[in-house]
RNA sequence: GCCCCCGUAGCUCAAAGGAUAGAGCGGCUGACUUCGAAUCAGUAGGCUGGGGGUUCGAGUCCCUCCGGGGGCACCA
């Protein structure tokens, strides 16, 4: 069964996006007002040599060879204005080139760069070797945890995820979307904006009393012992419940009697419950508390903490108010005095030839309301209870016609922050069988796989640690097998679907949470062995390439975390992750440390701090722990 | 029929309109008396589905075709 938020298309880009004020330069933004200068310095060459048509000065990270540079390719942009000016100026890389060497050999340059070159139409600039890696890394030393943490950006913003269906149970396609949307509320939330996390279970709808019936029918009275055990049986009773109320080929006719007998009963218990019958509502407030428990164990397990949870139960009265609303302006049409539902004709509303955003339903022709009515009313109570600018929805592609009609009918409307909502579609989890359904039983659950991952790392610990035991190596296995769990999610493009298999999910090699928490778990055995507190000063000496690389690395954070947050992508994060322990790797392999002379020794004593400590920020800000020893 | 998404190495996937398209897995060859080998180094593997276009510059933007997937009135 889907879960409530499970389904639809993309929306297209722009709605709701973070305004990108301008790239953060990875680390050289530690060199952020001296390249202003020069960038100043280039503009006014345009100006002076009558090119008024000079784009605007962007540096770009330099491609990284060693050293580490900026460049702009605002030459090229400026010779092609020209050429299309003039005409026949010459070819525009031969021009771009004689710009960029004019000015070049013009420029005064900041101490922080040795040297400027123009290369290919580029005005390339090389920084200071050791200016720039004492840079990075006393940046790093100095702020620790708070390393590329972006300044308060005035914005409140609400990440609605985790929306799993009631009586049903929380299987590995809620956890794509839960862990996707937890690392994205961090990195919204470190990249300057202030952040609620949302949360919206179904508990009511056709699914849930379905359900309610099937325990009233089949189990009334019994109850499980243990919350994730009693989760699960509900998720039970489901697919026996709706086996039968399921019309089946080959059926007797006193079979299909039987069902539509159920079937009425299945809507009685609706009605009833729409009604507000104590007795009805009473079974559903008891199940309902069950799944809830479960869910609050899972996401305490998780480490998500959500601020505000909405169920559907809360806003099915509010939303018919919206309802009455719409018919009265106008927007929605009526058809229950002809015994049809409340319509609104969004493509005819807008114009539009072609069905793209069709006809939706807003209430049914009994006057009961849909997932549609309930979201118009939960998109204002986001905005004025919570007083958010912004509201995104983690909630997979199948829904996406379903929000591209929530939000244009808001904007129908006339709600002034339909423009602020964005629906981030992912792909969902499928098993190499097929889609997943919990009506066909069809599904893994996520504690199952969860369990299977702990195991998994203990065996491995009791091996290649077996020093670490007890509580310790039980901590241990949490940190990384639930980790190697939520990387393996977080690795894949929203856009591209998750076949679910054990052994790459529980991949523990190559590109895996593992490998980014040993790396972590090497530095801190560094930095273990040297007594006192740790060094944070850079200390001047020939750098290693695996050093420098290792150390551009580490500068690129800041950028990453803007980037992430603006794209709402933590695919970013998650490969700027492993792109660094791969880097760190690298060094360890390559650079002796506590054998190193005195002054190199205390610069990668100081690095490999610096490395920890982003290592630690980023696989943070993932949701996986970095465990010291594993 | 209409709307949307995806086609990149054998497989799974990366890639701010920028300089020579990168990783992992799998294959082959090497490296543990060393700060932990859950590691590292090397090697092989590609007309980025096809064709047009825009641009100084396209895997990335536009058009078109082919292939795969999803969604389309009283489910959630």
């Amino acid at each position: 069964m889907a879960s409530p938020r499970t389904r639809g298309l993309f929306y297209p880009p722009g709605g709701g996006r973070i305004t990108v004020v301008h790239h953060a330069l990875g680390g050289q933004a530690m060199f952020e007002s001296e390249l202003g200068q020069v960038a100043q310095t280039i503009t006014h060459h345009f100006l002076a040599h009558g090119l008024p048509e000079a784009p605007a000065v962007e540096w770009v990270p330099l491609p990284f060879a060693g050293t580490w540079g900026a460049a702009t390719s605002v030459c090229l942009k400026a010779a092609a204005a020209f050429a299309r000016r003039e005409q026949g100026g010459g070819p525009v890389p031969v021009l771009a080139q004689n710009l960029a060497e004019a000015i070049t050999a013009s420029l005064s340059l900041p101490p922080v760069f040795i040297r400027a070159e123009a290369v290919r139409g580029y005005i390339n600039l090389h920084f200071d070797t050791q200016r720039y890696a004492q840079a990075v890394i006393e940046t790093v030393l100095r702020n620790a945890e708070n390393f590329g943490r972006g300044a308060p950006k005035g914005e409140r913003v609400m990440v609605e995820y985790v929306q799993p269906n009631t009586h049903h149970s929380f299987h590995i396609g809620h956890l794509r979307n839960a862990v996707l949307g937890e690392a994205l509320a961090r990195l919204v939330q470190f990249a300057g904006f202030e952040t609620i996390r949302a949360s919206y279970p179904g508990d009511i709808g056709l699914g849930v009393i379905r359900c309610v019936w099937g325990y009233q029918k089949l189990h009334a009275g019994q109850e499980p012992v243990g919350v994730m055990e009693r989760g699960r049986w509900l998720a039970q009773i489901y697919t026996e419940a709706t086996a039968l109320l399921e019309e089946k080929p080959g059926q007797t006719p006193a079979e299909h009697e039987q069902r539509l007998r159920f079937e009425a009963e299945v809507k009685e218990i609706y009605r009833l419950w729409d009604a507000g019958d104590p007795q009805v509502r009473e079974l559903w407030r008891r199940t309902r508390q069950w799944s809830l428990d479960e869910l609050a164990a899972i996401l305490q397990m998780l480490d998500i903490h959500i601020e505000v949870f909405f169920y559907e139960s809360e806003v099915d009265e509010p939303s018919k108010v919206i309802v009455d609303d719409l018919i009265a302006r106008g927007i929605a049409d009526d058809e229950r005095s002809s015994g049809g539902p409340v319509i609104v004709r969004v493509d005819e509303k807008l114009g539009l030839k072609n069905d793209t955003y069709r006809t939706a339903v807003i209430l049914r022709s009994d006057g009961t309301s849909l997932y549609l009515t309930k979201d118009l009313a939960l998109a204002k109570t986001k905005f004025e209870q919570y007083a958010v600018d912004r509201s995104i929805y983690v909630v997979d592609v199948r829904q996406s016609l379903h929000f591209q009609q929530v939000f244009k009918i808001l904007e129908l409307w006339g709600f002034p922050q339909a423009a602020k909502c964005y629906h981030l579609a992912h792909e969902i989890v499928t098993l190499p069988e097929g889609t997943m359904s919990a009506r066909k039983g069809r599904v893994v659950y996520f504690q199952d796989v969860a369990d299977e991952a702990v195991r998994r790392v203990e065996a491995i610990v009791a091996e290649k640690n077996p020093d670490l035991a007890g509580p310790q190596r039980q901590a241990v296995a949490r940190a990384v097998g639930l980790g190697a769990l939520r990387y393996a999610m977080l690795s894949v493009d929203n856009v591209k679907q998750i076949t679910f298999d054990w052994e790459s999910a529980l991949s523990f090699d190559g590109q895996a949470a593992p490998y980014i928490q040993y790396a972590h778990v090497r530095a801190a055995g560094i930095l273990a062995r040297v007594p006192g507190a740790p060094a944070t000063t850079w200390a001047e000496h020939d750098l290693h390439p695996a050093e420098v690389n290792l150390i551009d690395a580490v500068a690129r954070f800041p950028g990453e975390v803007q980037r992430s947050a603006q794209d709402y992508k933590p695919l970013h994060m998650a490969n700027y992750a492993y792109a660094l322990a791969k880097a760190f790797s690298d060094f360890y392999q390559q650079c002796p440390v506590l054998q190193a002379e005195p002054v190199t020794q205390a610069a990668r004593l100081a690095l490999v701090s610096a490395a920890k400590q982003v290592l630690h920020t980023s696989l943070g800000l993932l949701g996986i722990q970095a465990p010291d020893s594993m």
